[in-house]
DNA sequence: AATGGACTCAACCGCATAGAG
DNA sequence: GCTCTATGCGGTTGAGTCCAT
């Protein structure tokens, strides 16, 4: 079955010959090509006008770059897609000599099973459950290539990050502060960092976050919870600032969390590229660093280790986390350059 | 060395959309 | 407003290659 253009002549499909390269960069070169589909003829090809334009697009551009995606635009595809999804043009924009069909193949077969093979669903970018990750066979190159980083533990670094800016805040956050400070004692490792069985985690997380959602219809909150595992990657937990997400959109705020009011992916992704655009809402992103530091001088800098080899919740993390308003990312969503 | 499964990536397919008539 | 055509895009396919057994 061809398509329309094809199917009214005999054209040539498959692999493109070296000479019929050089017939259709000649063509190009010399005439442009204004339209398409009067290209095979102009350029004495038997093929159809669109797969000289895929031929070109992909493969005989003289603007475009080959050879491996390198870790920069690795993590610029991961979060583009984050937010845009499989918008293979769209993430190839960001990445100059890089075509949707590159940036796709890479995609499917390289970043895809990364993410999985991280605990991460490749769709969404939120947890999997420890289930689905473990049904995920470990890429063939990453088996290959790899110093194993990984190890079948999670130890998850949990950093808060608050910060208040305005009297209004400051009460919110002495209420944040009041529910942090009845966590502790917490089972310190070393000064800098705490280890956290995933009971404590939940609880913790509980408490914080009742906090931050008692308080979150009145002050313009975003809280974050960094996680680290034993990869090298870096990713936020954090709950989206719905007066910014929401006030500039028109949609309907959720103003009430849990799983009855989840916000849908599509409208997360809407929402997040309007957050992105509003410099206010970034400036949002507040930072607290230091739990202990926090009780000293109203700032939060602890780094807070989850040390929970065999117990880690992915589930909970899915159920309570991500239904609620929480997003994740792998690494920091603020730096993309976004030019949309 | 042979073989079969896994993987890559160029190319195709089909749908959506824009624009011309 | 309708139809037709060209173009763009995302999903899928399949030939070639790699690698473990």
């Amino acid at each position: 079955m061809g398509h329309h253009c094809c199917s009214k002549q005999k054209v040539k499909r498959g692999l493109w010959s070296p000479e019929e390269d050089e017939k259709l960069i000649k063509h190009i070169t010399t005439h442009g090509h204004s339209c398409w589909s009067s290209v095979p003829k102009l350029a004495g090809l038997q093929r159809c006008g669109k797969s000289c334009r895929l031929r070109w697009i992909n493969y005989l551009r003289p603007d475009l770059k080959r050879g491996c995606f390198s870790e920069q635009e690795e993590r610029i595809i991961i979060d583009v897609h984050r937010i845009l999804g499989n918008k293979w043009a769209q993430i190839a924009k960001h990445l100059p000599g890089r075509t949707d069909n590159e940036v796709k193949n890479f995609w499917n077969s390289c970043i895809k099973k990364k993410l999985i093979s991280q605990g991460f669903d490749p769709n969404t970018h939120n947890l999997l459950s420890r289930a689905a990750a473990a049904a995920t066979p470990p890429h063939r190159n990453n088996k290959k290539k790899t110093n194993n980083n990984h190890t079948t533990s999670s130890v998850f670094t949990i950093e808060t990050s608050l910060s208040p800016s305005s009297t209004k805040e400051l009460v919110s956050m002495d209420m944040i502060k009041a529910s942090l400070a009845a966590l502790s004692p917490f089972p310190h490792t070393n000064s800098s960092t705490t280890v956290l069985t995933m009971p404590q985690f939940q609880t913790s997380w509980s408490h914080l976050y009742e906090s931050a959602c008692n308080y979150y219809n009145h002050v313009p909150i975003k809280t974050n919870i960094v996680y680290q595992n034993h990869s090298t990657s870096t990713g936020t937990f954090g709950i989206i600032n719905e007066n910014c997400m929401w006030g500039v959109t028109g949609f309907e705020p959720h103003h009430e969390f849990g799983p009855s009011n989840n916000i849908g992916h599509e409208e997360m992704q809407q929402g997040a590229q309007v957050q992105l655009q509003e410099e206010n809402c970034l400036e949002e992103v507040y930072k607290v660093n230091d739990l202990h530091e926090f009780n000293k001088h109203g700032r939060i800098a602890e780094n807070v280790t989850f040390d929970d080899s065999s117990d880690f919740d992915f589930e909970f993390v899915d159920s309570e986390l991500i239904p609620c308003g929480i997003y994740t990312n792998v690494n920091s969503i603020d730096q993309l350059a976004w030019d949309c």
